[in-house]
DNA sequence: TACTGGTGCGCG
DNA sequence: AAAGCGCGCACCAGTA
């Protein structure tokens, strides 16, 4: 048999077990070995360990089958889920036929965020239709949908995009798993402290803590109410209504601008309260074991290709709070962000030489304010953001037109997936990721208003539906754009850290997971952000590769064009901002 | 009792 | 009641 290393290697069930299938580069198949469930860990840790390129595991769902393998101490370094490129693939404009995986509709299916139980057979014979499987699908599906994706790759209009599309997404699925399994450190005894810093002593029973209360009871006096209700909007607004506080809403922002003595301690009663629901005691006794936090990562959660998560509200961890995440002994933690990651990468998109060359090496909003446009670093963040989203009102519509005279390559782009959206047409991300089509209550909506006999309620709204589809396709091609780059950039940076040498450091041994305990891994992802856990002695040779990895992001998406992408990164114990 | 929708606010 | 995108979650109120 000739030995050239096979490039796919899908994994699926069939009448007798498990199967891997060895596929070379041209999708042929190279071998067939049936496993027995207990065999897959060892098999695929044979190939992860044997010399050269690895395959890239083709498998229906990566949670599916990775966490498991985690469990057990098995990585790979690669592999493709079908689930999520069914999905791309399925609405990406630059595909010249989608019928086929429009058809697959078994692959629909949406992502299975319960981790798997413990009790449950995983790779057990199941009932094979969509809606009551369990287990994973049969290789034959697996073959047939892996062939219909490379077919629709192969077609596209450009396939290295969706090539390089599909394999940030398949990395991210990896990543999310790794980073449940290994657990933001997480030191409960610093949580509690600020919680006490700042709500007083935890309750004993069922009562609220002692500066929660004592606000309460400021807010019921100043609204000469003892009984009035502050967790109950209608009757808030009442309250306030009484005590002449004539606002329209009970937020914050419109509190703000009353004068009254209510107004100061109902704002810090509010901002305590949520602070106690959210991330109280509750919170911590719930998500927070072992030391580690340990939250369900979404990939493609949102609509735009950004993550989102499940349980645990991992994504808005407030600031207050950052000071519990904490490194273990002898570890320390590399925390990186993009600056200004969004309008980069519209620069970029644009070929915007002016706004990459304001972005260039520095704060963008300070080359901005430099070329003109505008005059403070404050202006050219809220003209800037309002070009994003589409603002036409207040400060930030003033300053979009002057943005417009300076960057009009930038600013056409935007406008024009604006215009597109508005005129119920589809979006893409640089690397093909696809807006959905407008809802047919949309399309409907749309029609009514040009009828002769439309109502002006008719044309009212369908204005302002349009509107709103503009603003969500001007703010979607950027959005899901910085989120491949953010994707891209955290793909290389795990191989990157893959090659790291393992310590024999045991400090974080059983906590991190079996996969982690002794080497640099990556424990927090949000949006433009990062955090890895590393052996101290590794911390300066990580930041390195943080750093190197947005580099080769930028190159991989951009290619020459002259955009970068500075990172804010420290090395400290813990996650606070200093 | 279980659901849905509205409100408010945390994150980017 | 936001102007201006994308989320998740807690809580309340109204309804089935």
């Amino acid at each position: 048999m000739t030995s050239s290393p096979p490039a796919w290697i899908v994994v699926g069930r069939s009448p007798d077990g498990l199967v891997s299938v060895a596929l070379d580069a041209d999708g042929a198949e190279i071998e067939r070995r049936s496993l027995d469930d207990d065999a897959l860990p060892g098999e695929i840790r044979r190939v992860e360990n044997a010399d050269g390129p690895g395959p890239r595991w083709v498998w229906s769902d990566t949670p599916e089958w990775y966490e498991r393998l985690l469990d057990v101490g098995v990585r790979v370094a690669r592999c493709h889920d079908l689930r999520l490129c069914h999905a791309i693939l399925r609405d990406s404009r630059l595909v010249a036929d989608a019928a086929d995986l429009r058809a697959a509709t078994a692959w629909d299916a949406a992502a299975s965020v319960e981790p798997a139980r413990d009790d449950q057979a995983l790779f057990a014979l199941e009932d094979e239709s969509p809606a009551r499987r369990v287990g994973p699908p049969s290789v034959a599906a697996a073959l047939e949908e892996f062939a219909r994706q490379r077919d629709a790759i192969r077609a596209a209009a450009d396939p290295g995009r969706l090539r390089l599309l599909c394999s940030a997404e398949s990395a991210g699925a990896l990543i999310a798993a790794e980073l449940r399994h290994a657990g933001l450190p997480w030191d409960a005894a610093v949580h509690d402290r600020i919680l006490v810093d700042i709500l007083g002593e935890r309750p004993r029973g069922t009562g609220a803590p002692a500066r929660l209360d004592e606000l309460a009871k400021r807010v019921r006096q100043e609204l000469d109410d003892p009984t009035a209700s502050l967790d109950s909007q209608p009757k808030l607004l009442q309250a306030l209504h009484r005590a002449g506080v004539m606002v329209h809403s009970t937020s914050r922002w419109e509190l703000a601008e009353h004068e009254h003595p209510v107004i100061e301690p109902l704002i810090e009663y509010r901002r305590l309260s949520r602070l106690l629901s959210a991330n109280g005691w509750n919170w911590l006794s719930e998500w927070v074991h072992d030391g580690r936090f340990r939250p369900v990562y979404v990939p493609a959660g949102v609509v735009t290709g950004r993550w989102a998560s499940s349980g645990g509200g991992a994504l808005q961890i407030p600031r207050q709070l950052r000071g519990a995440v904490r490194a273990d002994p002898g570890w320390a933690f590399v925390v990186a962000d993009v600056a200004q990651l969004e309008p980069r990468v519209l620069a970029a998109m644009a070929r915007d030489v002016d706004l990459a060359a304001a972005a260039r090496g520095r704060d963008l909003y300070a080359g901005v304010v430099e070329s003109g446009a505008v005059s403070t670093r404050q202006e050219a963040k809220i003209a800037l953001l309002g070009a994003m989203y589409g603002a036409t009102t207040g400060d930030s519509g003033r300053l979009v037109p002057r943005l417009r005279r300076t960057y009009p390559r930038s600013m056409a782009l935007v406008d024009a997936a604006a215009r597109t959206g508005e005129d119920g047409g589809v979006v893409s991300t640089w690397l093909g990721r696809t807006a959905p089509a407008p809802s047919p209550a949309w399309t409907t909506a749309q029609s009514r208003a040009s009828d002769p006999d439309a109502t002006e309620g008719d044309v009212t709204r369908a204005r302002r539906w349009a509107r709103d589809r503009g603003r969500f396709t001007r703010n979607f091609v950027v959005q899901g754009t910085a989120a491949e780059w953010a994707l891209v950039w955290l793909g290389d940076l795990r191989a990157r850290l893959a090659a790291f040498p393992r310590t024999d450091d045991r400090a974080s041994a059983g906590r991190s997971g079996a996969s982690f305990a002794h080497q640099a891994h990556l424990v927090f992802f949000l949006h433009d952000e990062l955090i890895v856990h590393t052996p101290a002695a590794d911390a300066e040779r990580v930041a390195e590769a943080v750093r190197a990895s947005a580099a080769a992001a930028a190159g991989l998406l951009f290619g020459s064009f002259p955009i970068d992408f500075p990172l804010d990164l420290r090395i400290a114990q813990t996650a606070e901002k200093s």
